[in-house]
RNA sequence: GGAGCUGUGGUGAAGUUGGAGUUCACGCCGGCCUGUCACGCCGGAGGUCGCGGGUUCGAGUCCCGUCAGCUCCGCCA
């Protein structure tokens, strides 16, 4: 029998189409045997249909489809019926009629699936990765990919009407301190030199606005060499702009409205704005962390004040010792057991803290180590900072702010998770401003850029350069959606001696930093216009649209935790030909065999 | 680099103080069945208990090592 190809997509078939014969190709996701009846249900990436082969229709038709098996290609010709009363599926979107099968066509044979091409699979993740190419094939997984292709093109067309202009930069490039590991491509004719793959387009961007195109994106592909998360792959897609002439409040503006139209048009949500904005030093204070989860409360609250003074030594010595003291209000938990406060506490230990103290407020008083040393004014003050009531439970951690910020931080969202204070289907925006330009290496005894090299300081903060550069503020902004970081950007220095001024905090001489970014610094000499942009990592926006919790779900081909693809079972050895092209010997003890 | 969890027919699980590869569900194969859609009924096949070592008369089970997957810490401008 000859191949044939598909009027109609398998999912989209209605009552509106009974009576036309239609042409449908697609994979069997299900066979019924009744003995002279066959079921098929068809399904292609539109969804499924049922089709009927009966013998006293087409006798080859129900030979053919006696041989069909799962995941066999088919093409059936067939006319839709509408089916008889009693036999509609309210289940199936196209439950109402079905094809009366006149010829099919086995257009490929399939052996067993590993696993069922259906939403809720429970098989093992290295099952679904190893065959990938099913995995593909259940319809959650289809959805999250065309999700992701909406994503992507409602931010190509959104830029395109701002006469943004997509360039592509180069993926094999030059290797830069600073950063994160590079992934690196041997030269085969320049014995012994490497290129890197992009950590992000950020040099060539900045170039892109010396050039002249005033305003650039990229979807483009970025890779660094760092171990994995559940929100991190080592190649991961940005959506990269930049832009030059334009007020940082218009541009982040204009970011907002590009997120909410993605939000609109792929899971039609309405994203309200303009998003809060929280300071680096508020986020810090409020949330213990730089992407705050706004969906719920239990913020920090400082204590340090009233502590500074209690009998309590631990507290009043923290800050005495230039620390703080700081509590959450844990609604409703006053009844916890010493259990499972103790577990809240070990957890407390791992992350950092010295110990976690405690206080209930139950019916009889309150009780835990805290409540004897606070007097009755202190707890007054304590109360009324903390929103305490009864049956409420204070956790308090006193340190050095950082060691506050962090354990009270995750202490907050694990509580959170545990007690279910997140709210699903909501999306808390929020911009945090005013970053570090630095962050203080204690190992390296210098200082890193907390962005990057090429984020420009606050006006009033460049004397601090040279002499405090701790507390240089950055024109610097992350876009946080529901504690993930979605987006960070920069106004970027322009004039070259404020860059090598930031060179120069960073501990590279004049000759270094000429070595690593002189062509930047010679790009800067020739009219640089001020500029700024942002990246947005675009699988984690896709994740969060898409309500999943890793990013391998997000992606078509993803990486294990080991970064290897268990599909094609790459990285994997080359021949010693290759290598002997690229001028590489490998050491005896790394050779693996092949 | 470190920590925790996981690894048992194709898939998912259960497996008792250490006592025969035992069990369950799905899937698969064969037979019967003309209105099923979680089809039904009957029968059947299918195993390097991740891998290596050790303890033991005997190991899926205990011990050591190792590999892989996941999560987290470090790391990620």
């Amino acid at each position: 029998m000859e191949t044939y190809y598909r009027t109609h997509p398998c999912g989209e078939l209605d009552r509106e189409d009974v009576g036309r014969e239609v042409v449908l190709n697609g994979w069997v996701q299900k066979r019924r045997d009744l003995g002279g009846l066959i079921f098929l249900d068809l399904r292609d990436r539109s969804g499924m249909v049922q089709v009927v082969c009966n013998p006293e229709v087409s006798a080859e038709a129900a030979a053919f489809a006696d041989r069909v098996r799962g995941e066999y290609v088919l093409a059936i010709k067939g006319k839709v019926v509408a089916r008889a009363e009693g036999t509609v599926n309210p289940k199936m979107k196209t439950g109402e009629i079905e094809i009366q099968a006149e010829e099919l066509n086995i257009l490929n044979e399939a052996k067993t699936p590993p696993f069922l091409i259906e939403d809720d699979t429970d098989v093992e993740e290295p099952v679904r990765l190893k065959y990938r190419y099913i995995d593909l094939r259940r319809p959650v997984m289809q959805r999250t990919l065309m999700l992701r292709h909406r994503a992507m093109q409602v931010a190509r067309r959104f830029l395109d009407q701002r006469d943004y202009i997509e360039v592509e930069t180069p993926m094999l490039t030059k290797s830069t301190p600073e950063g994160a590991r590079d992934y690196l491509v041997p030269s085969r004719v320049h014995p012994g030199q490497f290129y890197a793959l992009p950590q992000s387009p950020q040099i060539f961007k900045q170039l892109l606005m010396v050039s002249g195109m005033e305003r650039y994106f990229q979807i483009v592909r970025c890779f660094r060499d760092e171990d994995l998360r559940a929100d991190r792959q080592p190649d991961f897609t940005q959506i990269d702009i930049e832009v030059s002439f334009l007020e940082t409040e218009a541009f982040l503006s204009m970011m907002e409205e590009m997120i909410a139209e993605i939000f609109r048009e792929t899971i039609d949500v309405e994203v309200p704005r303009p998003f809060p904005r929280l300071t680096y030093r508020e986020a810090m204070e409020k949330y213990g962390s730089d992407r705050p989860d706004l969906r719920f409360g239990m913020e920090l609250v400082d204590l340090s004040e009233i502590a500074k003074d209690s009998s309590f030594k631990v507290f009043a010595s923290t800050v005495a010792s230039g620390g703080q003291v700081k509590a959450i209000n844990v609604k409703g938990q006053a009844g916890w057991s010493r259990k499972e406060i103790d577990g809240w506490e070990a957890v407390s230990k791992e992350l950092g803290a010295k110990g976690l103290a405690w206080m209930a407020l139950r019916e009889g008083g309150n009780k835990g180590p805290v409540a004897k040393f606070l007097s009755d004014a202190e707890w007054e003050r304590v109360r009324e900072a903390t929103g305490a009531e009864t049956g409420d439970l204070l956790f308090f951690v006193a340190d050095q702010p950082r060691v506050v910020a962090d354990v009270l931080g995750e202490l907050r969202l694990r509580l959170a998770q545990e007690l279910n204070l997140i709210p699903e289907g909501v999306y808390r925006f929020a911009w945090v401003t005013d970053f570090p330009l630095f962050s203080y290496d204690e190992g390296e005894g210098r200082y890193y850029a907390e962005h990057h090299p090429f984020t420009s300081p606050l006006e009033e903060d460049i004397p601090l350069l040279k002499t405090d550069p701790g507390r240089v503020r950055a024109k610097a902004y992350d876009m946080v959606l529901n504690g993930y970081e979605i987006g960070g950007g920069s106004q970027r220095i322009h004039r070259r001696e404020v860059q090598e001024a930031m060179f120069e905090a960073l501990g590279f001489t004049i000759e270094e930093a000429r070595e690593k970014f002189g062509f930047l610094l010679e790009a800067f000499e020739y009219g640089a216009p001020p500029h700024g942009g942002i990246a947005f990592g675009l699988d984690r926006i896709i994740m969060l649209l898409a309500g999943r919790s890793n990013l391998r779900d997000c992606i078509a081909f993803p990486k294990t935790a080991s970064a290897s693809c268990l599909m094609t079972e790459a990285p994997s050895p080359v021949t010693d030909r290759q290598l002997d092209e690229l001028h590489i010997a490998l050491r005896k003890e790394n050779s693996v065999k092949k």
